[in-house]
RNA sequence: GCGCCCGUAGCUCAGCUGGAUAGAGCAGUGGGUUUCUAACCCACCGGUCGAAGGUUCGAUUCCUUCCGGGCGUACCA
């Protein structure tokens, strides 16, 4: 018998697999039974589609395999129907008891019978990243909030997540900037300097880098002296690193990404393992000198004239440029973080230089075992189609984007908030607005690019923020109503009946699966597609089975289902980084 | 030129890693509230899945070629 903690989609797996082993031999037991929920409710709850493949693999028709296996599963304490249909799918309705035992577990276990994976690694994620001495702006949503969802999910399954943002303070932008300000007699006690004088610094010195070559020739050397360790320029840079800190600090609070200071591993922190790397690669062979810089040539790579493609590790200057700190800092995570799975989150147009990075490490044996993970995402899009920015052309500050869609929201919502205080209204204004911002960009394909549009995010019906929040809130309405607690319910009472609470149940018991996906897949959408379609189920539910007002056994029954819902909603947006509230 | 990514309903997007009659939302049409939040639900309308071949019992999914769009292609990251 199987195990009574085991989710509805293991027992099932059991079921067909030992189905199998009676009908095929204990040697196909271990075959995928390519067990899929079902379409179409006609077609059961699930199929099992195995017949078919293993029909080529034996050299038999599949049809007959099917019967085969079919003859062994019959209805009984799991299964109230079994089907062959079709060229050989096996379709299985699952018994009502059945039903209301998966449903209990679910709702009596912490976990929502999500199983912690065994044999958990370390998952290294970088993410976040930005640029210091800029402003964040729309560039950096993507990252910060694919990659936190993405930390949560792996987290949440047991995983080891080892957060790190690989602060961008070191480089050539920072040559241009520490000379303007030296130029214009700046010392350290350029503190109190905000954010935004810096970015507006920031444009001059990049305007100056490509129009005057003796400012952008001494911008070069001020890097060089900035990583051999000068005094003055180290001063000044702490100055400017400290107030872009801060200011990340901020935007990441508000836009409820969990990266903190102690994620902070900023490339200056690789800067002293540099020549280590450089000598190490040497050692292996595969650096070789071009054009009067350090580089190594991956298999694979062309450019323009069909030449082999080089990965700069050390520039003809003697500077190091961002392949070396991302070779030092692959080493820095598979060594002394042990990471199993590194993984970027990075803009899509930085796929070549993943690849030929991975390919590097790949080939001087520096994986130590670990996978190297590019999360790729594509790029947001203006109303023209073109990278968004601002009527003026200049870059979307990140806090103007949540400014304004906490006053959207506001908009919106508001009157059925009876007794609500301004402070709870403002504060739900930003839940409602800056999740909507943040589920519309994960809850398509993250490699595709979107067009960034008002309207579509706070939409209230649809795949949408507010739509998910609003079933949550529906739920949490009936609670109070009935003056009933989530927590104290009778897993026992439960007794699915109805179509749409069959439906609802069959889902939840989705759950699981669906994290694996989104852990393997790395697609946060994934699970917002579950998320949506579990909110639409419960919406249907609503609207059909009445829950306060029922007779006692099935409102205790409909609670329980409700409550179950409820949570699942709750962690799943919260594994997306989206606001669960109680009313809106 | 070469490489990577994208192309699904008028619009915005899903499609569970190859399964049954390709699904949602918006827009359009028509319904539903003395009932737990109508920020909701129900019905109708809408498709040569960019094109052509191929592999397969089966292709939106995999392979090849082509078309269209985006991005990248040696010292920025």
């Amino acid at each position: 018998m199987s195990d009574l903690q085991a989710s509805l989609i293991d027992a099932l797996q059991q079921a067909v697999a030992a189905a199998v082993a009676a009908a095929l031999g204990d040697e196909h037991a271990g075959t995928d039974p390519l067990l899929r929920p079902s379409k179409d409710t006609k077609f059961g709850d699930f199929q099992a589609n195995l017949a078919m493949s293993l029909g080529k693999k034996l050299g038999k028709p599949p049809r007959q395999l099917a019967d085969m296996i079919a003859q062994q599963l019959q209805p009984g304490d799991l299964l109230s129907k079994v089907e062959v249909a079709g060229p050989g799918f096996i379709n299985l309705t699952v018994s009502a008891q059945a039903l209301n035992r998966a449903t209990a577990v679910m709702l009596k276990s912490e976990r929502l019978a999500v199983p912690l994976i065994q044999a958990a690694g370390t998952a290294v994620i970088d993410y976040g990243s930005p640029n210091c001495a800029k402003e964040m702006h729309i560039g950096h949503l993507r990252s910060s909030i694919i990659g936190d969802a993405i930390s949560r999910v792996l987290e949440f399954r047991g995983e080891r997540v080892i957060r790190q943002n690989h602060l961008g303070d070191w480089g050539t932008q920072f040559g241009m900037l520490l000379e303007l300000l030296l130029e214009q007699g700046w010392s350290s006690s350029g503190e109190g300097s905000s954010i935004h004088d810096l970015d507006e610094l920031y444009r001059q010195a990049k305007q100056k880098f490509d129009a005057d070559a003796g400012f952008a020739e001494r911008a070069r050397m001020r890097v060089v002296k900035l990583q051999a360790g000068d005094e003055p320029s180290l001063k000044l840079w702490q100055s400017l690193i400290n107030e872009s800190a801060r200011h990340m600090n901020e935007v990441f609070r508000l836009l409820g990404v969990r990266l903190t200071d102690k994620d902070i591993r900023p490339e200056s922190f690789y800067n002293s393992r540099l020549p280590q790397v450089v000598e190490a690669l040497r050692a292996t062979g595969a650096l070789v000198e071009s054009e009067g810089a350090q580089v190594v040539f991956p298999n694979g790579f062309k450019d323009r004239e069909g030449e082999p493609l080089p990965m700069i590790v050390q520039k003809s200057d003697g500077g190091f440029g961002y392949a070396a700190t991302d070779l030092a800092a692959a080493r820095f995570r598979v060594g002394e973080l042990q990471a199993k799975r590194v993984i970027y989150v990075v803009d899509a147009r930085q796929s070549d230089h993943f690849a030929m990075l991975f390919t590097v490490l790949n080939s001087v044996g520096w994986t130590n075992g670990a996978e190297f993970e590019h999360v790729a995402f594509g790029t947001i899009l203006g109303a023209d189609k073109k990278p968004f920015k601002t009527r003026a052309g200049g870059t979307v500050r990140l806090i103007e984007v949540l400014e304004e869609a906490t006053k959207r929201a506001a908009t919106v919502s508001g009157e059925k908030l009876e007794g609500a205080s301004d402070a709870e209204r403002a504060e739900l204004s930003r839940a409602v607005g800056v999740s909507a911002v943040k589920y519309a960009d994960l809850s398509s394909d993250r490699i595709k690019d979107y067009v960034f549009d008002w309207d579509r995010m706070l939409a209230l019906e649809g795949n949408t923020a507010p739509y998910l929040q609003n079933a949550y809130v529906r739920i949490r309405s009936i609670f109070r109503k009935g003056e009933v607690s989530m927590e104290q319910l009778d897993p026992a009472m439960i007794n699915i009946e109805a179509p749409e609470e069959r439906m609802l149940a069959v889902h939840l018991s989705l759950l699981s699966a669906t994290l694996d996906q989104v852990a393997t897949s790395l697609e946060p959408h994934r699970l917002c597609g579950y998320l949506y379609e579990l909110a639409s189920l419960y919406h249907r539910f609503y609207e059909h089975c009445p829950v306060l007002k029922a007779e006692t056994a099935v409102k205790q029954s409909r609670l329980a289902l409700s409550a179950l819902t409820g949570r699942v909603l709750a962690l799943g947006l919260e594994l997306l980084g989206i606001s669960v509230i109680e009313r809106m």
